[in-house]
RNA sequence: GGGCGUUUAGCUCAGCGGGAGAGCGCCUGCCUUACAAGCAGGAGGUCGUGGGUUCAAAUCCCGCAACGCCCA
């Protein structure tokens, strides 16, 4: 260990925490000792997670920081229980946003990716990955995140890349990938083809026109109600429902599409809605899924009317040159000038929108290849099924099952530039498709061969992100160790786009699933409930929040406020919540350190040891605590755990058990001082363990400063439930102590007694065994109380000189030091208002037959025993009531 | 249209079959030698609404309302 980071003597450590002191000599610390790097290891049990790999370009915002600080509390506390834990880092190539970026600078500088062609573009798109690639992964240091970053992978990296042409070229052998001339979604803006998933729905308000179509012959009128009116310049076809009884007669007949004069059938399809519009209605098949499906199964020509930046093609005649909503203007005001509108209604409908660029998606005819999807998803739906492997919350298997039985064929084909090249070659001459895993240089007809031009989904290379991480397609040992990873940790928002990918291509080709849980995390929301973005201006940035209040306090407030299965919240006013709750800590190792001098945790084999009913308590509550923690983990469940540590630590430890831990401390008794020093030595180094998955920094910077066995924290092992230090009897003593405590320093308060005031005071015991806890502990109460005596009474001569009160069977009296204190009177009025209904209550409970009969016993005695309690506490109060009014 | 989630103290949220909880805010008193980023005490709640199950419902079931999300 370096000098500097040794641990100096209590009393000269700052009051205050200060986490830019620490946080960065520790991070360095643990990467240079290689804590992080996981290795095959035959003879520990390894323990995985693969990083959702954020984009290359992108920057750290709070839910990245939500996502890894959870990875971090599962990864560093199972490295503590001896697991080889690998937690592989990386990041996303993010094909469509990267290339986007890089688009927006071009256009800045005038020019475009076109106009300076496919090399110089990528070699942009390159420069731009170097200068921002690492940003992110620094980040998630500065975060705190244990992650081998001697593993750190990239999705266009040379292993990436060569799973990335396996896989494809083994779908295509396998049939499973094909090329084919289909609608897509297509953005006019991005001009490229994207997925189903990619597309986001928005409800908007339109409208729905009317439009009359009138009959070849007899030139009898028809009526379609259409959402786009100018898409009929592709219209082939009018369909009706086949059991719409109004429409039956029609079909087969022709009609005349206005404006462009193009006869067109009219045909049945049961996926006409007869209570849409007027039940008929116009088909596309080249501008929409539906009509596109339909044309398909009638054999219908399919008319494209666009160009890909959905501006009028040739085919739309007069129309040619006006983008799609000129021309629809354009259509509509053609068609009322000819009377071929009825009417039009305003409709509420779902419109797609691209999810980078927003721009209205069109629904276009193009050539694109297609991942087969009812093989694949078979498997990965029968994986969740069986329990192979587990979402949880489990709500979200209902999500992804939805998905998968309604799964379509996968749209990987791209327009863009930067991605993985699709491995596909055209021949010249003899039209040959090759798709191979080598680079071909001719054809074997001796053709020239030019490779596809367009790029492959982005989610294609992450959807191998498990495996391919890991070295695969190679025959490597980590394959077999590692694989499959123990846990994926991601936002419900990419079930769809990545997991589920993930699952069908892992089983795929690895033969198993590719982790056992899938932990959903909570999206962050702001103070006021709106998903944080940065158009609404509501984003907190994670490192200014470090900056500020330090990685830990981060950390905490996320794991704090991480309910599972819940949307989150986050204002800074928590955020201060958790760096108070650092610098309490800070403060009680401060005490700590103080009054360890000279205390060495080696040399207390054989030693005496008088542990107290607070010692006894204390290091009941922590084996209690561990046991919680270990199960609220275990379910994922980190706000459970970050409560019950917060709550031991600040109401427990610091409140109570350090309070009283001063009596011996500062006193003279060698074996009690040592026995005090001990325990909380013991308490403390354990509850640091339990605190380092969420705040590593704070508490390896006391552990170092503590006596304490080992090089660092970070390997120190997890601590284990003890159950024979459970002490019920110690706690309930406590319980007993603490309330009567409580009890003494309230009449104080109300008395208006400063804290400082020493007095005396007088108990009666009422309960059994109460005598004896008051006369064993005497100086816990006096200290804790404020009082110079706590004398043993059988009752007092002059109760009008008192004010009294009641706490587990004990009713003590402090010495009236004011007057007439008519709000004294009344709170006690109300006091026993309240006392009065819940006796009722459990009066009624007690006296019902059924209660008796049908309640656990335990149930009955506790409920006698509330009524007993609540009889003693009128009783007390109507006497003081008395004395108080008398 | 289908599905999911939420509704508990002024605010943000835990609890999810047997005595209404936390943090922040608020009120009162304290620089008590670890901590004023603190200590002690206190006020504040028909647990959205209507029904049902149960000896017992904030907690389980059904209906309704409001808000939010996902899918079509």
């Amino acid at each position: 260990m370096p000098d500097d980071l040794r641990s100096e003597a209590g009393s000269d450590i700052p009051k205050a925490y200060d986490p830019a002191q620490v946080e960065e000599k520790w991070y360095a610390f643990w990467e240079e000792k290689g804590y992080f790097h996981a290795q095959v290891n035959s003879e520990r049990e390894p323990f995985t997670i693969v990083i959702p790999p954020p984009n290359v370009t992108g920057s750290l915002h709070l839910g990245h920081a939500l996502n890894n600080s959870l990875q971090d509390f599962i990864v560093r506390r199972r490295r503590m229980q001896g697991y080889e834990t690998l937690w592989l880092p990386g990041t996303d190539h993010a094909a469509i946003a990267t290339q986007a970026v890089v688009e927006r600078n071009l256009a800045a500088e005038g020019t475009n990716r076109w106009e300076i062609g496919r090399e110089a573009f990528l070699e942009r798109v390159w420069q731009w990955v170097e200068k921002y690639g690492g940003t992110i992964i620094r980040q998630l240091k500065r975060m705190g995140c244990s992650c081998d970053w001697e593993r750190e992978r990239f999705t266009m990296d040379e292993g990436c890349s060569r799973a990335v042409r396996e896989v494809f070229v083994r779908l295509y052998e396998e049939g499973l990938i094909y090329q084919g001339y289909y609608i897509v979604n297509w953005c006019p803006r991005c001009l490229t083809a994207i997925s189903d998933i990619e597309v986001e729905h928005e409800d908007v308000e339109g409208k729905l026109w009317y439009i009359r179509y009138d009959l070849k012959d007899t030139g009898e009128p028809i009526y379609v109600a259409t959402t786009r009116p100018e898409t009929m310049l592709g219209d082939t076809a009018v369909a009706v429902n086949p059991r719409d009884h109004r429409y039956r007669h029609l079909v087969g007949r022709t009609a005349v599409l206005p404006l462009l004069g193009r006869e067109i059938p009219v045909i049945a399809d049961d996926f006409v809605d007869p209570e849409f519009g007027t039940g008929m209605v116009k088909v596309t098949p080249a501008h929409d899924p539906n009509d596109f499906e339909m044309g398909r199964r009638h054999g219908l020509e399919e008319i494209n009317i666009f160009t890909p930046e959905a501006v009028v093609n040739e085919n739309g005649g007069p129309y040619a040159g006006l983008d799609r909503y000129e021309a629809r203007n354009a259509v509509v005001r053609d068609l009322e000038s000819m009377h071929y509108i009825r009417k039009v209604e305003t409709h509420s409908h779902a419109v797609g929108h691209c999810y980078r660029c927003h721009t209205v998606i069109e629904p276009y005819l193009s050539r694109q290849w297609f991942v087969s999807m009812k093989e694949l998803a078979e498997p990965a739906i029968r994986a969740v099924e069986e329990g192979r492997t587990r979402f949880v919350p489990p709500r979200w298997e209902k999500i992804y099952f939805d998905w998968m039985y309604n799964i379509r064929d996968w749209c990987i084909s791209r327009q863009l530039w930067f991605g993985h090249r699709i491995p596909a070659w055209y021949c010249g001459k003899c039209g040959e498709v090759l798709v191979c895993r080598e680079d071909p240089t001719a054809c074997p007809c001796g053709g020239e061969l030019e490779q596809d031009p367009d790029v492959l989904d982005t989610w294609f290379s992450s959807g191998l992100w498990p495996f391919s991480t890991l070295g695969w397609p190679d025959d490597v040992p980590e394959l077999g160790y590692f694989y499959p990873t123990s846990v994926l940790v991601t936002a419900f928002d990419i079930i769809f786009f990545w997991v589920a990918r993930m699952m069908f291509l892992g089983i795929h080709f690895m033969g198993d699933v590719p982790f056992r849980d899938v932990f959903v995390t909570a999206l962050i929301r702001d103070e006021s409930g709106k998903k944080m973005s940065k158009s609404s201006g509501n984003v907190i940035d994670p490192l200014e929040v470090i900056e500020r209040y330090g990685a830990d306090a981060l950390r905490f407030t996320l794991g704090h406020i991480a309910v599972p299965g819940r949307d989150v919240f986050l204002s800074e006013e928590r955020i201060e919540g958790s760096r108070h709750f650092c610098n309490k800590i800070w403060n009680a190792s401060r005490f700590a350190l103080m009054n360890l001098q000279g205390f060495e945790p080696g040399a207390m084999e054989g030693k005496r040891l008088h542990l107290t009913l607070a010692d006894r308590w204390i290091l009941s509550a922590l084996n209690r605590l561990i046991s919680t923690v270990d199960e609220h983990c275990e379910a994922y469940n980190f706000s459970e755990a970050c409560r019950a540590l917060y709550e031991f630590f600040w109401s427990d430890f610091c409140d109570w058990y350090v309070e009283l831990s001063k009596l011996r401390l500062y006193g003279e008794d060698p074996v009690e001082k040592n026995t005090a020093q001990y325990v909380l030595w013991t308490v403390l180094e354990q509850a640091l363990r339990l605190l380092h998955p969420f705040m590593p920094f704070i508490t390896e910077e006391i552990w170092q400063r503590l006596p304490h066995e080992g090089e660092s924290l970070v390997v120190a092992p997890w601590p284990r439930p003890r159950p024979d230090l459970v002490d019920g009897e110690a706690e309930g003593e406590m319980d007993a102590l603490r309330e009567i405590v409580t009890c003494i320093r309230r009449l104080r308060s109300e008395m208006g007694l400063r804290p400082n005031l020493r007095i005396a005071a007088l108990a009666l015991p009422l309960e059994e065994g109460r005598r004896e806890l008051l006369e064993r502990h005497m100086e816990y109460f006096t200290s804790q109380a404020r009082l110079t005596s706590l004398e043993m009474v059988e009752g007092v001569e002059d109760p009008a000189s008192y004010a009294r009160g009641l706490a587990a069977g004990v009713e003590v009296f402090i010495p009236l030091v004011r007057e007439g204190f008519s709000e004294e009177a009344e709170r006690i009025k109300r006091e026993i208002d309240r006392l009065e209904k819940e006796a009722e209550r459990f009066q009624a409970k007690l006296s019902n037959d059924q209660f008796l009969a049908k309640a656990p016993a335990e149930v009955v005695r506790k409920e006698r025993r509330k009524l007993a309690d609540a009889k003693l506490k009128m009783e007390k109060l109507r006497e003081q009531l008395q004395i108080i009014e008398g």
